[in-house]
DNA sequence: AGGGATGCCATGGGAATTCATGGAAATCAA
DNA sequence: TTGATTTCCATGAATTCCCATGGCATCCCT
């Protein structure tokens, strides 16, 4: 059941690296781990891949076990190969949520991507990502406007929707 | 059940040859080592492989099953089968995790990938690597690079995901 | 419509446990 | 005996667990 995330929203990091997650997201994350029973915290892999990146990728246990089989699939000794696997296996955390609802983020995650106090939700399809809300305010916005800048002004998304793959 | 290894993390190494392992690890390795019951220590097989390998690659029970089957399965006095036989038998060491949930690594493995204080671990899939931090950044990451490189600028190696295997 | 009562949600603090690491004593091997 | 392993114990730091609070929103009763 391809359940999404939807929506954005700010938290407070406390100094134990402790984050609520949007409620919204726990019902995703339960409903997207096959382990999962009322009444336990769901489990999730958090990618933090390498220098460049400066956000926090989660998976649902559904999402990271699709491209788990995609990199057993690719074969053994290739280069492809052994890049996912550094990235997904290699720089990821897996954990889960606790009972008050909370992630908590290990000093090296929260040093990676700066975080201080508070922390900025957003979903994207069947994952959700973690920003220092400064870094997404002033980075990631920006890159976004500026990308749309370079498009007609009349321009509207929606025509990706129907482009097909090979343009 | 074929869980996996995630995440990476540095070790010191103490002048006995002792490191700790990290502990979700020891918890994959305990779960896939058929004779391991609570309260005992897993037990695994190193891999260090011929004079060109300069890591030490680790096996769980299960995964070093899985080969020691296929190599089975290739007809005797095959170049293969004696190939995969030196190194997997041959080339490799059987261990366990102690109560302190330390690897003691052996001087001779220890000089093998030039380990001095720092060991580096990172997981790939079924099995997980130990590096020479030094290693590790200064040759295995600058390959990395090298062949990141070579793709185009806006390339995310996340395509590799979806490649169809005949390409 | 007013006023609880109920329950989930975000957040905080302290206690208890696990982890990584160091070192001394006991055991082994040549 | 001498160096190397293996056991056993010790400790600070980090992480997990457990319990507590205030704020909202919802539901219900009268």
């Amino acid at each position: 059941m391809a359940r999404r995330f939807r929506g954005e929203s700010h938290h407070k990091v406390d100094s134990k690296g402790r984050v609520s997650i949007p409620a919204s997201f726990r019902r995703v994350l339960e409903a997207s781990d096959p382990n999962w029973k009322s009444g336990d915290t769901p489990e999730l892999v958090i990618v933090y891949g390498d220098h460049r990146r400066n956000y926090l990728e989660c998976y649902t246990m559904e999402a990271i076990e699709e491209v788990d089989e995609k990199i057993d699939a690719l074969p053994r000794g290739s280069m492809e190969r052994k890049m996912l696997q550094r990235l997904f296996h290699g720089q990821s955390f897996p954990t889960t949520v606790d009972e008050t609802g909370r992630l908590v983020l290990p000093a090296k995650l929260r040093q990676k991507i700066n975080l201080e106090n508070e922390a900025f939700f957003i979903a994207a399809g069947d994952t959700f990502q973690i920003w220092k809300t400064e870094t997404y305010e002033e980075e990631e916005l920006a890159k976004t406007e500026e990308w749309l800048d370079e498009l007609p002004d009349d321009f509207d998304p929606l025509a990706f929707l129907d482009k097909r793959p090979e343009d």
